[in-house]
DNA sequence: GACGTATCTTGAACGTTTCCAGCTTGCGTG
DNA sequence: CACGCAAGCTGGAAACGTTCAAGATACGTC
């Protein structure tokens, strides 16, 4: 905690053997104060610390990085692909259908919940992804206020 | 079974107070043929029954039918989107990440696999979508044949 | 400090999906 | 059995997110 967030990226990258690029450092820094952003909020923020970063390079830099697993790509149907700084944890999503809003849901079952590879159809399974569909708190409240 | 299948499409589609089109009955045939199909592809099967269709109708019909629990609709990361007839049965898919081929695998859990609204951050948690990705049985045995 | 390569920039294109206006069709009414 | 309304279809076009290609730049190493 005492380092800049600048140095911990800096840090991770290297650990990795990845070259440490300004573009890199932003975006780890953005995915770093959480939620799960589009490419294009992302972008936005990066511009802010930065002057100026290709859309090119966030997909890049968002590509390599969740190749390094130091960010995670997620992409609920019916909505564009979005990143969150990944803790290494397999945890999960609920997505709102009413406005597409999404958040963690801490696995209840500990490390691979429902993964059985059992009647997988030969397949060989290393993953279980697992969303949830719902309605967030304020659509609740905006369904029961049309009433 | 006795029944041709476009009757049987056609009591569906009544049952719930939905218009018999052709268009309608030619994208429930394909789709009871099986299978996870792209948009295209159920496109391109359904103008092997009718003449001409455009590609508007089948989204719209798609939707329609998806809407009313006819149709599933399921869109794996990195995947344009893709229908199924099955619906109304809780079943899940593994995707191969090298080749996208799906395959279906029933719920060992039974009938909501991992579903615990607690945790949940006040979302109203209404479906759990699982999805597994790995390998398909072709793709092992590419992958084994490269070494 | 100079080199080689990974990375970024610029500009363009791709494929899926949706919008729009207008015509056709299914289906309940008289 | 003909009528009329609205749902549904057609055709063209465009938006969106994403990816590709070629060249310039900056990082890490020697």
């Amino acid at each position: 905690m005492s380092e800049p967030a600048e140095d911990q990226g800096a840090a991770l990258l290297r650990a990795r053997g990845m070259r440490v690029t300004r573009p890199r450092l932003a975006v780890l820094e953005v995915l770093a104060g959480g939620g799960h952003l589009e490419v294009d909020e992302i972008a936005t923020a990066v511009r802010t610390r930065l002057d100026s970063v290709s859309t090119q390079a966030v997909y890049d830099v968002l590509g390599a990085l969740s190749r390094a697993g130091l960010a995670r790509r997620i992409e609920p149907a019916g909505s564009p692909a979005r990143f969150e700084a990944r803790a290494g944890d397999n945890h999960h999503h609920v997505v709102c259908r009413a406005c597409g809003a999404i958040a963690d849901v801490d696995c209840v079952h500990g490390a691979a919940p429902c993964l059985d590879p059992v009647g997988a159809g030969g397949f060989l399974v290393d993953e279980a992804e697992v969303t949830f569909w719902g309605l967030c708190p304020a659509c609740q409240q905006a369904r029961a206020a049309d009433d």
